[in-house]
DNA sequence: CGAGGTGTTGAGGCCCATCAACCCGTGTGG
DNA sequence: CCACACGGGTTGATGGGCCTCAACACCTCG
């Protein structure tokens, strides 16, 4: 079903979850690992489905989406190189909490669901790491709900972008780059509005020069600005 | 400084992050525990302060809130018996990320962070609980972060009271009674909206006959009804 | 009894979701 | 190689949900 590909253990190193380990740890849990090419567009997993693998990105990224019963969708956030995706549901009540798709080629490692569980049980390093991890999304995700709850649309759209810079801002010439394809939609489904306000705001201030888009691709010129309106 | 109180090994079975494990384990917890009553109205502890503690629940109830920058705040959550609060800063950046208030006399235990992280090297199942814990939290936290970005204020406001219902409701004569005190504010906080918005919602709804609200508390008649107006 | 925290209710208006129409670039198959 | 479909984006018009402002009633506790 899947071609089998012998897992490095230095790739485990890149791992957030698996950094500052001893050598011996990152080749258990490279023994059972296994990698996956992700093409781009591939639905990793679907909402409500049985956590079958606990996921980890090599390179690439994958957009993380939930929806309602009545079809409405949130950006959750996206996970680039490095990041664990799908992981929580190994400990809780065993489905996924989300969509996961592919947004450009990409490859993942994977694990099952009970050798992650044993080997966050052998060495408890691995689970207060995942605890970090977690924990720190969590935090953001309040953070967000304050937002959303207290602020204009346009100061949520220029935080989002703040936020995506520090996730994955590459600088450039004409100023710093995020690393992955962003619809107009993506923007209004991490930002909470919609399609067309997230474009009215976006093309305002392409006008102002304050950013380029290309493609789906964002440049922000002036990240100071997006700070200042963030802050009303 | 705080008076000490012999604590329990019984009591902490009573804590989530603690079921289900050995009786020595149990034991060495509560030797590092440090039990304390909270009166009604204390604040444990402030967002942005470094924390000191972390924490958990005997007895009452806590209220977790998050401000921001410009005074607006959100009610992140409220904290019962068996649960913990201000743990997850041990191990990421030190600060709590919000405050907590004691809104009812209670009695809680805490720990230095540097037990608490011995303890968890020591017991990988602590650990992986905490995570078990915190990606509860985190899931619920996006349910709301989709409810609040796509759905009407009255819905959020139902959805609101079947989570309370769920957490502290306690079966009564007229119908089940939420077991803590709640503003109209406390409302409108954790559902997003204002006090003015919820406190309107609130009255319909209490004119149609679905809740009775006295004094600071709710007690819910009909959770069906609440239930189909939350699902539009 | 006074003060402060809390809750209710009205009036007004604005932000932004919604509806609608159209444009553009890309890829694909006849 | 062109027609066409389709996903994505832009922009205008409209209206309503709910935030904001304001005034007042109530309760509880010192």
């Amino acid at each position: 079903m899947t071609a089998l590909i012998p897992v490095d253990a230095n790739a485990l190193a890149d791992i957030a979850l698996f950094a500052a380990l001893p050598p011996a740890v990152l080749d258990e849990a490279a023994a059972m690992a296994r990698a996956r090419p992700l093409p781009r567009g591939l639905r990793v997993f679907d909402q409500g489905e049985t956590a079958g693998r606990a996921h980890a990105l090599l390179s690439g990224w994958v957009r993380i989406t939930q929806a309602g019963s009545d079809g409405e969708e949130i950006l959750v956030r996206f996970i680039g190189p490095g990041e664990i995706f799908g992981c929580v549901p190994v400990l809780t009540d065993g489905l996924y909490p989300a969509d996961a798709t592919a947004i450009v080629d990409a490859v993942e490692l994977s694990w099952d669901p009970s050798d992650l569980l044993a080997l966050m049980q052998r060495h408890s390093q691995v689970a207060i790491t995942m605890v970090a991890i977690v924990g720190r999304r969590l935090g953001e995700a309040q953070e967000r709900l304050r937002e959303l709850a207290t602020q204009s649309a346009d100061r949520r759209v220029a935080r989002t972008l703040l936020r995506l810079l520090d996730q994955a801002g590459r600088p450039g010439g004409e100023g710093i780059r995020i690393a992955f394809p962003l619809r107009r939609k993506d923007v209004a489904d991490i930002a909470g509005t919609t399609l067309h306000t997230a474009s009215r705001i976006l093309a305002e201030w392409e006008r102002r020069g304050l950013l380029v888009s290309r493609n789906r691709h964002l440049i922000i010129a002036s990240p100071e600005e997006l700070r200042r309106i963030s802050e009303g």
